[in-house]
This record gives C-alpha cells, sequence and structure tokens, in this order.
DNA sequence: GCACAGGTAGATT
DNA sequence: AATCTACCTGTG
C-alpha cells in the first residue's frame, strides 16, 4: 500500500489546489482521479488527500523528507497567518477565511527563477506549459517511463529495477517519464532556438542570458539566497529578464523570504479595488504593502492573489 | 481579426 | 522619475 504522508496542520480544499496550482509553482497537476502529481527539484510524487492533513503518497524519486521540505511542513502556517494584519484588515481576514491553511512551498531557487523568467506576460496555464516542455526535452530523468510507482519505500530498489507495462489494458494510460527541470549548467548548453521551440518567446533570450552569468559565477545563486532581503534583490535584479516582481517572486518561493512582496498586475488591481489605492505605481504599491503588511507580506501577497482570482473565475 | 496575458529594458518625455 | 514601446505566441 502506499505509505500516508501526515502534515502537521491541515491543506484541504481551496488552500490546497491553490497552493498546488495558484501560480507559486508551475509542476503540480490534478489528475482525473482527484490525484496530484508533483515534480520539483529531485522529487517526483503523487498524492492522494486522504484526510485534510494526511495524504496517500507515492514517491516515483526522492523520500517524505524532501516532500516535507517542499511543503514546508516544519513552519506552522496557521500561526503565519494569524500574524498578519487581518484584525485590522476586513478583506484581508475574507481572503484568510477562504483558504485556511494556504502555504508558500519552498522550491530550489534555480527552478524558482527558471519558472519565473517564463512568466513574464503569459497565464499560469501557458508558464506550465513552457516548463514542462523544458523539462520533457532539457531535464534530466527523473524516474522513468512504465515504471512501476515505487510503493514500498525509497530504498533497495532503483529506477532501473522498474518493470515495463506490457499489458496496460486495465491500468489506464503508461506513465510518462518524469524528468527534472533542467539545472542552469544544464540550460547553459540549450541554444536560443531550442529555447524558443519551448514556446519561451522574448523569455529565450533572458535564459540564455542568465545561464551564461551564471555559468561564469558558481554559486552565485546560492550565495544570492543566504544575503539579506534587500541586498539579494538587488544582486537578482541584475540579471537579464530579472526586474522587481521576478526578484520578489524568486525571493519568496525560491529562498522562503517571506517578507518579499511581488507586485503584479493582479496585485495592482486588488490594491485599487480592495484597497482604494487607484492610479498607484508599482513601487508605491510594493512600499504599501511593506508597510501594511509587514514582515509576512508574501504570504498576504499570496491570499489576495488566490481570493482574486476567484472572484475572476466567476465566484 | 485583435486584445491580452503574474514583465523587463531601453528610449523618450 | 514617470510614461511609452517592443518583445513572442497561445488563447479567447
Amino acid at each position: 500500500m502506499s505509505p500516508v504522508v501526515q502534515l502537521q496542520l491541515p491543506l484541504a480544499g481551496p488552500a490546497l489546489a491553490e497552493t498546488l496550482d495558484g501560480g507559486q509553482c508551475f509542476r503540480w497537476r490534478l489528475a482525473g482521479d482527484g490525484a496530484w502529481h508533483g515534480v520539483s527539484g529531485g522529487i517526483a510524487a503523487e498524492l492522494r488527500p486522504r484526510s485534510p492533513n494526511a495524504f496517500d503518497c507515492v514517491l516515483h524519486a526522492g523520500t517524505v523528507d524532501d516532500l516535507r521540505r517542499h511543503f514546508a511542513d516544519d513552519l506552522d502556517w496557521h500561526a503565519l497567518a494569524d500574524a498578519l494584519p487581518h484584525r485590522t484588515d476586513r478583506h484581508l481576514a475574507t481572503c484568510l477565511a477562504a483558504f485556511p491553511g494556504l502555504r508558500i512551498l519552498r522550491q530550489p531557487i534555480g527552478e524558482a527563477l527558471l519558472g519565473f523568467l517564463c512568466s513574464a506576460t503569459k497565464q499560469i496555464v501557458q508558464i506550465k506549459q513552457m516548463v514542462a516542455l523544458l523539462a520533457a526535452r532539457h531535464g534530466r530523468v527523473l524516474a522513468p517511463a512504465h515504471c512501476h510507482p515505487l510503493v514500498d519505500n525509497d530504498r533497495g530498489r532503483g529506477p532501473g529495477d522498474c518493470h515495463p507495462i506490457v499489458d496496460n489494458g486495465s491500468r489506464g494510460p503508461a506513465a510518462a517519464a518524469v524528468h527534472a527541470l533542467p539545472t542552469w549548467g544544464e540550460l547553459a548548453e540549450v541554444s536560443e532556438e531550442a529555447l524558443r521551440a519551448c514556446l519561451l518567446g522574448f523569455r529565450a533570450r533572458h535564459v540564455v542570458g542568465v545561464a551564461r552569468f551564471l555559468t561564469e559565477r558558481p554559486g552565485w545563486l546560492e550565495e544570492t539566497a543566504a544575503l539579506p532581503y534587500a541586498e539579494a534583490k538587488a544582486r537578482l535584479i541584475e540579471l537579464p529578464g530579472v526586474g522587481e516582481k521576478i526578484a520578489d517572486c524568486v525571493l519568496l518561493f525560491g529562498a522562503g523570504r517571506l517578507e518579499a512582496f511581488p507586485v503584479d498586475v493582479w496585485i495592482l488591481r486588488v490594491m485599487a479595488r480592495r484597497y482604494g489605492l487607484h492610479g498607484w505605481s508599482p513601487a508605491q504599491v510594493a512600499h504599501f504593502g511593506r508597510v501594511h503588511f509587514g514582515p509576512l507580506a508574501g504570504l498576504a501577497q499570496q491570499y489576495l492573489f488566490a481570493w482574486e482570482r476567484q472572484e475572476a473565475r466567476g465566484a
């Protein structure tokens, strides 16, 4: 049987869907049978909600500890949300109530950088498509095709021990190979043309530029992640294709900096419609956000974003 | 057919 | 320092 992964706090319903498929990461998807399939770093997992804080879990690659780290299960997300100024902010209180348990996942910083370089003026569906193509064509294999899930544990069987499924009649479609995202070292070997073939458009030039930059400076990204927020952000903005917004996304989702407050068109809209900040510039809104929401502004941003997306879908 | 999409960078005012 | 524009391409 599949092992059960127990979380410290509930993550279910709209908060689960928003956490995994709300635009903070681009490699989780909900399958037809209700299972969440996801890849992050060295993890390839299938999760089936079993109770509000437990999942049946099949790991095709990676360990349960890796998965817990990805879900940032060491943090008390209930307490973090409660530390936001929801007592004096009615709209924020509404957002918190609508997505109880929403989390900021921990992603490898290089993957967050790649994903958000692809995000410029694109919808989430399309970003996911680009990232899927980048992984399939240029990332190393995490789990081979037609591989039985490693249901026992993650020891004693290597990927090479998997049996091909010959008779697939009653099992549904055969599983395709699961690929990791390409590392920046691997991306340095990919031509701009090949990147454009992954639907990146003008973003391909940015990826090439960043790959060159990082290749010449080993350890630069990891050093950046360890710097104080303001210094880290200033360094990220040196990268081609990275401005204020993407730098904040990389720090929030790839370096656990919950004070980072990315300001995109959605947040601009939220601040105008819900907070009356009509005509404010992104820089002004960013300043307002840091002051009003405080050191966990990034978590507030994710709640506001989730609520506004839900409204836009016609709630 | 045409605007728009979780932006950025360089030019122009 | 604020505003304008080009940059790719799938989706409605």
